[in-house]
Order: C-alpha cells, then structure tokens, then sequence
DNA sequence: ACAGCCATGTAACTTGTTACATGATTTT
DNA sequence: AAAATCATGTAACAAGTTACATGGCTGT
C-alpha cells in the first residue's frame, strides 16, 4: 500500500493535482521507483472512493485539484505509527531458495551464485552512486542509498550463509 | 509472483491436488508464509489458463490432480535462472522515512523509532527461535531464520544511521 | 512546425487475498 | 457423536500496473 499512502502523504502538505503528484513523488523517493500517471489518477478514484481525499473544483477547473480529507490524515497517521513488518510480505528470494533446495534437478548452488552475483553488482552500483552525493544537499538520496546498500549486503551475506550450511550439511552432516 | 511459480515448483517434482499444494508450500517455506487454500485454486485455474499446468482427469475422480507443462518447467527454468531484484519492489519502509523526513509535521524521531522497536523485538524472536533448531534436521527452518535475522539487523542498522545522519544535519550541517 | 514535457483520464488486466458455502474423511 | 482436518471451489475485491487516447503549453 505504499502508492496510496505516499499519495497521502503528500497531499497533507499541500493540495496537488494528478500529474505533480507523481513529481513529487519521484522526487521524494530519489527517482528510485518510478511511478506511471496512470496510477496516480486510478489511486486518486479509489481514496476518493474511500473519503480519504476529495477533489477541490472539478465543474470549472481543467485540472482539479485534490486535497487530503479529516479521515484522510487519520489513516496517515495511522500509516506513519505502524511498524513495517518484512514478514508481512513474502520474501521471494527466501521462498525461491528454500524451494530449490528442497527440489531434485534444481542446480542449487546456480540459483545461490546467479543471485550473489547479481545482489554484488547491485551493491557495487549503489556505492558508486553514493560517493557522488553530497551528504547535506542529498540526504534523501543518500539515505536510500545506505538502505539499498545494507540490504544488498545482508543479501550476499545470506546467500553466503547457504552456500556455508549446505556444505556443511553434504561434507558430513549426515555421517 | 511467489504464490503462481511456487505452485509450479511444486508440481514439477510431482502432481498434487489443491489441498497438498497448501500444505506442501506452507511446509516447505517453514510456515513462515500461511498460505489461503482458495489463493491455491484461484492461482492453478490461472496457471491453467496459461497453459503452464494441466489437470488430470477432472471428469471422473472427484479430485482432480494437477501436473506441469513443458511450457510450465520452462516458465519455472527462467524464474531460477533469474536473479530476485529488491528495487524492482518498493520499499515501503524507504519510502515512508524519506516522505516524513521532507514532510513538516511529521515527527520523524518517532517513525525511526517505532520502526525500530518492532525490528528489535522480531530479531529477538527469530534468534530465541532459531536457537531451538536442529541444524542439521531442520535446514530450511534455519536457514529462514539466517535470512529473517540478517534483514532485521540491516533494517536497525540503517534506521540507526538514518537518526546519525538526520542529527549531524540538524547539529551544523547547514552551518 | 515540431519535439518534448505537462496534464488528464480510462480500459483492461495481473497477482494476491479473503470470506463463504459445502462436503468427505479421520480422529477423539 | 463431535471436533478436527482434508478437500474443493466461487464470488468479490484490493492494489498495482500498463497501454492507449487525448490535448495544452513551451521552447527551438
């Protein structure tokens, strides 16, 4: 729910109309995500829907504008006190593994190495983009930085730990 | 896409019937991941549809097997062959922190901290757990907790550097 | 004039997900 | 007999996403 809340977010600023908010939104995020206008507009329809936002003058105006409702910036408030729970989401890469090792005729160790290599480019990528910002002018981008970069680092070091306990369990885990 | 090609990994190493397929994943995955025996159904009916599974024989046994398609074990080659991109998903905990860094109002301190509150306690959960492991005899379960536990303490590690960076600005970084 | 960006919107679709209805089989 | 688990399936919906059609405005 990361669109519509961040449609929220920024409307509980200032009101905004469609395509800004797709701007805006990209230029929070550091232009990581890109976001299609169409989205915007569909996921305007659907808080409008739910009374969480409400368009300001749509008979006359070409571009209406939209603005965050009371119930709006109750669910904001909501979204911004609530933990993130990783478990919440299913983990692919986790899933993927663990059904590969558990498969006959899947080349585990391919799947572990295909992964590593790509996660260590990644990590390469992000730190030579980070060395290039400025800590103070770009810390929303130097943020997301330190973000991409531990996360891709807690990756390898995973895939690592695989690799590790599937020798482990193959040299003489069974004898 | 975890939920369609688990399916399919699942039959490609033998035909099963709804049901088995909820419990082999659920199995498989440790029971991290509870999986709704009707997103079973409606998922297969897709994959059918997409010619990637088949039924057996619908007509007379009352529950029908389901196997791969040659279609299906190539759809399921190309999801091992490829890597799991991270940016290709949007991180909601990236986003949340950088919209109420750049938001007035939004008490920062309190998202960073809340966050990391719930990261500590499921890092404590996921260690205790996974001190109760058999390494050798529960694998999988293990290895899930290594991946939960690493994400967890990348997920502290940059809220930790997020307050650092956020106090260095407000301290003299403008100065 | 033309390219490119600003701007709006819709139709169609995907995957994920839940709630519900229904019944067979197994265990206690 | 009751409770639990096995088993199938459908209806409905959420959120994300893209492709397309359309036009205004701006700078070259």
């Amino acid at each position: 729910m990361s669109v519509r809340h961040s449609l929220l977010a920024l409307l509980a600023e200032r009101p905004a109309h469609g395509y800004g908010l797709k701007s805006h939104f990209e230029k929070r995020t550091a232009g990581a995500w890109p976001l299609n206008v169409g989205q915007v507009y569909t996921t305007l329809d659907r808080l409008e829907r739910d009374g969480l936002v409400a368009s300001d003058g749509p008979p006359e105006e070409a571009r209406s504008s939209w603005r965050i409702t009371d119930a709006g910036r109750a669910t904001l408030s909501e979204w911004y006190a609530a933990a993130v729970d990783d478990r919440a989401v299913r983990d692919e890469l986790a899933i993927k593994v663990l059904l590969a090792i558990a498969s006959q005729g899947v080349d585990v160790g391919r799947v572990l190495q295909n992964q590593r290599t790509a996660a260590l480019e990644r990590l390469q990528r992000y730190t030579r983009n980070k060395m290039r910002l400025d800590p103070v002018a770009e810390l929303p981008s130097l943020l997301l930085a330190d973000a991409l970069i531990l996360k891709a680092e807690a990756e390898v070091r995973w895939l690592d730990l695989c690799e590790e306990r599937l020798r482990a369990r193959d040299a003489g885990g069974g004898a």
